[in-house]
DNA sequence: CTATATAAGACTAAATATATCTTATATATC
DNA sequence: GATATATAAGATATATTTAGTCTTATATAG
């Protein structure tokens, strides 16, 4: 009952871009250095992101990955959920027709609370408030002064 | 991100046990039928509710399973627990020190917030309120009038 | 002592997660 | 157009977890 690695991934990848803003191209290779994922795996999460409509990928040489939205836009859940699917807690909660008697269910009734806070808080965090602040998975990028390990390096 | 199958049945052994209430001996075999889980896999799995202290197994001819507290006084995250371990969202939730720097990261602070809500969510759910209504995963079991499909078998 | 029931752990099978490899395709630059 | 570079997409491989079964040991009633 925990987070893949591919979604931990991915939300590693959505921080990083939106460090740099809307639009703005970076490669895979640099994504995968500064965010400690494996570049195939990066690659796979990148399709099921794009697919989604929260990233754009370019192809080619100079080719790369950016963001389609506003970091502002985008929520933790919707991140979460392009890699794996709609959360659901239990199976009687996607699917309400696997069981008998879900409608009247007490056990369903509290997964679905669960569930529903759970979508709800990840969906108010978003990636402007998330990417500005330190996070512990990615390489520091202090947002005033100090030295940025992103410039000079290509 | 699922509860897993013994989780699953790790709870609909302990509501059927607490429609029988508390010390009521149940035999594993009509527990296994009742909730159509595997006997052996059931077994399993109430030796991790005995350790937890949730229920009593009684071994040799005529034994069987029982609750040690009233229904009232057993949550569901008491039970998923006891199966699971200790419910963490995301790896940093139950290991802060696997982090960098948790103690400040934003995502981390969703993450916590969003587990804590679950486990508040599950643990506000006792088996007393859960096994007096009818639920999708036992045979039902009419609180008052009709037929007791439990009566008149052993 | 015998029949019955569970304990406990070994073992197997299946599913899922994680990661990599290979071939194809797209683009910039020469 | 040719070449170098970068990602796409799917196949493949490995590892881990989950799910389930089996075997031997132990406990209890009668």
């Amino acid at each position: 009952m925990r987070l893949t690695r591919a979604g931990e991934y991915g939300i590693r990848c959505i921080l990083h871009l939106a460090r740099h803003g809307k639009g703005a191209l970076v490669s895979r290779k640099e994504i995968a250095v500064r965010t400690d994922v494996p570049p195939h795996f990066l690659a796979k999460i990148a399709q099921q992101l794009s697919r989604a409509g929260i990233i754009e990928i370019l192809q080619g040489a100079n080719g790369g990955y950016r963001l389609l939205a506003d970091p502002a836009e985008i929520s933790l859940l919707a991140v979460i959920e392009a890699i794996i699917g709609e959360i659901s807690l239990n199976d009687c909660v996607g699917q309400p027709e696997s069981c008998r008697n879900s409608a009247v269910c007490t056990v369903h009734r509290v997964w679905n609370k669960g569930n529903q806070q759970l979508r709800k808080t990840l969906q108010e965090a978003n990636f402007a408030t998330l990417a500005d602040e330190d996070v512990c998975c990615l390489t520091p990028f202090p947002k005033t002064g100090g030295h940025n390990p992103l410039k000079g390096q290509k």
